[in-house]
DNA sequence: GCTTCCATTGTGGATTTCCGCAAACAACAA
DNA sequence: TTGTTGTTTGCGGAAATCCACAATGGAAGC
């Protein structure tokens, strides 16, 4: 919830340079690096609400950073820049999921403009993300039967039902039925199906 | 449920057939139109697996006619077809759903890859589709009072609370509730909410 | 050995849901 | 006028849920 702004990642400094000094004349700070190994490593998951990348670069290519960001920082919104960009590249990009992808020289108002809405859609993701994240603490701290339960309650069963397939005393189920409610923060069995229909 | 198959959309004859022939080649039949406002006004709904458009048409463009689809005939997978397309816009075709972009000439193998993936995932959005219409038939069953107390029960409340919100007696609510499981198929609160979880 | 956590079960009562039977009233169509 | 549909309500009982209080046994950790 701190202050998300765009990193660029470029390995040409004047080129980042240029593009940080466009993005503050439009009042967005941003955060350069110069290669994708950098900014894997270096920068701060929370600090980031966009990223913005050169898609001809040394050491990393932008699609293989790209692989790497689903896995680590989750879903960050990415814009592509490209000198040499062909359709299938771009093609391949934004089915993979990339925010935008655009070829350099870059028209300025339409970068900024990319920027704001990958800003925002970053901001939104975050926000999911965190949901789901809060959710799947609480998750971890059921135990197993009592995931157990939760299973078959979302089924729709009836406690005598699921007393009888786990072979244990309905009081039982009741009790590990209410510890569930009690830690997942609901009170109702539609309530915990809805809290977890956004996650699973 | 019955035969779909790709519809391939294109101004030129040859190449259309041409198109018929390699995809027959490899098993496929397919559906040919010589162009777009053809293929909206006489196409049958369900016999179309996936469409595979020519961009560089008179009369209506592929982008425009992507625009209808997505109206009219719910989401099927498009391929898009291009001589002269640039990386924009492929772009905005992916951004906007199409399921590919594939420039002219069109390597043979990936076509077909491409054409097999987008009837396989033409054929599961048209089985949720199904389901979605299956759910929306039902409740349109529904009489206002029902879907109003259907609102109240999938917010978990209790019918006590419900009664007392709308004013009326408690008994009420319970013929309504119960006559809401009996329209919409289900056995408890539960298996509404996550029968409605894909829909909303 | 002691403590903590987990799973288990029981009793008993309050609350809620579920449901058949019965019926009143209004709006609207045949 | 008659019939249908939607909304409303009551009664009463069976079934299920919710819950406080109380307790046992096993497994893991200190």
């Amino acid at each position: 919830m701190t202050t998300r702004c765009p990193h660029i990642i470029d390995d040409d400094a004047a080129v980042r340079d240029a593009l940080a000094w466009l993005l503050k004349a439009h009042d967005i700070d941003s955060v350069v690096w110069s290669s994708a190994g950098d900014f894997l490593q270096q920068s701060e998951p929370t600090s980031c609400g966009c990223l913005i990348v050169d898609i001809r670069m040394p050491e990393m290519s932008g699609i293989e950073l790209f692989d790497r960001i689903r896995r680590q920082s989750g879903d960050l919104p990415v814009i592509f820049l490209t000198g040499h960009g062909d359709v299938p590249m771009a093609v391949q990009a934004i089915k993979d999921g990339a925010f935008d992808f655009l070829e350099k020289p870059v028209d300025e108002v339409l970068l900024i403009d990319r920027v704001r809405a990958a800003l925002r859609l970053g901001g939104e993701r975050a926000n999911v993300a965190a949901h789901n994240q809060e959710i799947q603490s609480l998750l971890k701290e059921l135990t197993i039967r009592e995931r157990e339960i939760m299973e078959c309650v979302l089924n729709g069963k009836l406690n005598k039902v699921i007393a009888d397939e786990l072979g244990i005393a309905m009081r039982t189920v009741e009790v590990h039925r209410s510890r569930v409610f009690e830690k997942m923060g609901v009170r109702s069995a539609v309530e915990l199906s809805q809290l977890l229909s956004s996650v699973n």
